[in-house]
DNA sequence: TCGAAACATCGATGTTCGTCGATGTCTCAA
DNA sequence: TTGAGACATCGACGAACATCGATGTTTCGA
């Protein structure tokens, strides 16, 4: 699954003089299928207490936290910690693996530094 | 202004066995206050036409872009434009710069690597 | 001084989101 | 088979958000 880019790789405009309204060669913008799956990841992103879970669950020695390890530090029921822990895995950030009776979660390799990149993507 | 990251310089756990439902050490995560901040430069990102925008602004052949370019090719009216424009500022994403009867657009530099930057924040 | 054009701000409206109690599902030990 | 514990899902509710018409502000040419 590739992330797209802000830039499209091989969007170089040229020729026009500088004007005002006129829409610039507008081919190469991001469309927005693209704009509406990256924005769905950001948006996964957006929250305050998802940062602190994405925080928590990098940090554990382990590189795996369970949900029980989230609720207290965030001062959330354990509800909110699981909608929050399913809208990072539905972005592909996190990880979840039910070992018996524990969901263990851990962030997926990669996955922050490609939307990261995606920011970037000068190429 | 520093952009903190998910997981703080420094952080490195250690002792306590495998565990569940024993909270991480819980000192070195992202604090309530920074996960705020961060969370609002995201949730700035977190929107298709913003995204859009960004990507229209700077792809842009003078890297400025004004609100008139921006209202057709998103099919926005123009107040959306506008307001979708000063959440990006108020982030310190866009930087606006009024000249006479239009207001031209580009991004702060630095600001989307750093922002990419605090998902990876290894060192 | 006037009017038009570009943009910002306001107010209203429908939609999405974060939170949590209640409840369902699954697993394991007794 | 039963019961307890961990977690997911559902439903509800208030807050935050995206959109846009109406209106305000600023600038500039006539």
């Amino acid at each position: 699954m590739s992330i797209p880019t802000l830039i499209p790789a091989g969007a170089s405009p040229a020729e026009a003089p500088e004007l005002c309204c006129v829409p610039s060669q507008g081919e190469q913008i991001l469309q927005p299928e693209d704009a509406e799956l990256l924005a769905m990841r950001f948006k996964a992103l957006a929250d305050p207490n998802r940062l602190r879970i994405l925080s928590i669950v990098s940090a554990s020695k382990s590189a795996e936290t369970c949900v029980c390890d989230l609720s207290e530090p965030l001062d959330l029921k354990q509800p909110t910690v699981s909608h929050h822990l399913k809208i990072l895995v539905d972005a592909g950030i996190l990880h979840r693996e039910k070992r018996g009776v524990w969901a263990y979660f851990s962030v997926v390799p990669g996955a922050l530094e490609s939307l990261g990149s995606s920011l970037v993507a000068k190429k």
